[in-house]
DNA sequence: GTTTTTGTATGATTTGAATCATATCTTACT
DNA sequence: AGTAAGATATGATTCAAATCATACAAAAAC
């Protein structure tokens, strides 16, 4: 993704570590930099009104807080869930250089693929059952029906909207009913969908 | 919000006028136009799996769709709601302005705009409790506290995810609970919080 | 290597939202 | 004005997810 860089931009980064369970920023503060996280494990959270830590995404790879580029404020927390590595670039910099070579075009196009998946996710927690979660899922965020589960899935549980509980119970259901496949693999677990729909 | 687009933009756009339930654009269609909704109602639809209509996102003005722009094919449906007036712009003439006297800023802003009111909705929308939901919607969709509702409680309970039987019962507890208060307009119902906590 | 923590898993119980039913009121249509 | 359609409202019932409890395996910490 960075490749879609200019070299200018790329020139300007500053490399950051850091270990599991540190901040990155929180919410109210002005933005100085935009992140890319390279590898490890971000967590974009909120807190609710008990104070309780609401979990708005969970990111490996990839931009983070797209809309702060042009935010006055963070609208979010941000710190990382597993010890990582990620670039900083100023904000400043990174505005001045959307007016360069059609940059504007590749940002607007990351921010529109934001979007849809957001609509994707919206559409997916207004349904009411585990299992079409679950399924929709697949769909929408799985190739061709299969996808890598990115980290546990009691993370995964909490994406969905769903108690880890329900989770695991309905997973083996639909597997019992043939209605997908469960890969266990050293490293991640992957779901396949057995299809019956078209699309 | 049309007056911070360009002279030379405004002039291309075509009025379209259509009536309620009169269908706009279908999944999988190549964008031709981007559409501004002036006055009416838009709703952006996807099917489900049995074929039932998933209401994405309902709309009484501004921008439809606004991932169109780059996309090559819709990623939705959109149909009218309410007879409606909207302007659409042709989608290359859109781009082309773009890169002009620093347009693109304000098309990524409104796009960042997007993905923030994306973010709060599925953050709600992981909310399990009918009452959580709705005050989270007035804390963060109004304005301190106070939010009008555009259209019937029976359209707001589809946004938020609800059954209408329930939006109704937990919106008359809340009102007893003195949590809220419901102030019936000719027009339009008018939700209050009645606040304790801070932010 | 042992301890501690966290994830996975499943059973029992509770709870709250969906659903079904029905009634009234409001708005749109003719 | 009169009728039809849709919104508002509330009660009864069902159902599925949350919660609580417990057990075991795996991973992390020491």
């Amino acid at each position: 993704m960075l490749d879609q860089l200019p070299n200018t931009l790329l020139q300007q980064r500053k490399t950051v570590q850091l270990e599991a369970n540190q901040p990155l920023f929180i919410q109210g503060t002005k933005p100085k930099f935009l992140y890319f996280l390279e590898e490890g494990e971000v967590q974009l959270t909120r807190c609710g009104q008990q104070g309780e830590t609401c979990t708005l995404q969970r990111i490996q790879q990839g931009f983070l807080a797209e809309a702060s580029l042009f935010a006055e404020h963070y609208h979010c927390d941000a710190h990382c869930s597993k010890k990582s590595r990620l670039s900083a670039f100023p904000i400043k910099a990174f505005r001045q250089q959307l007016g360069q070579d059609g940059f504007y075009e590749v940002w607007i196009q990351l921010l529109s693929k934001e979007i849809k998946r957001l609509r994707n996710q919206g559409q997916r927690l207004a349904l009411n059952s585990a299992s079409d979660r679950i399924i929709h899922c697949l769909q929408t965020e799985g190739e061709n029906g299969v996808l890598r589960l990115q980290g546990s899935i009691k993370e995964w549980a909490a994406e969905l909207g769903l108690s880890h509980e329900t989770l695991y119970r309905t997973l083996h259901r639909l597997q019992k009913q043939k209605q997908l496949e469960i890969v266990k693999q050293k490293t991640a677990t992957q779901l396949k969908l057995t299809m019956h729909c078209p699309t």
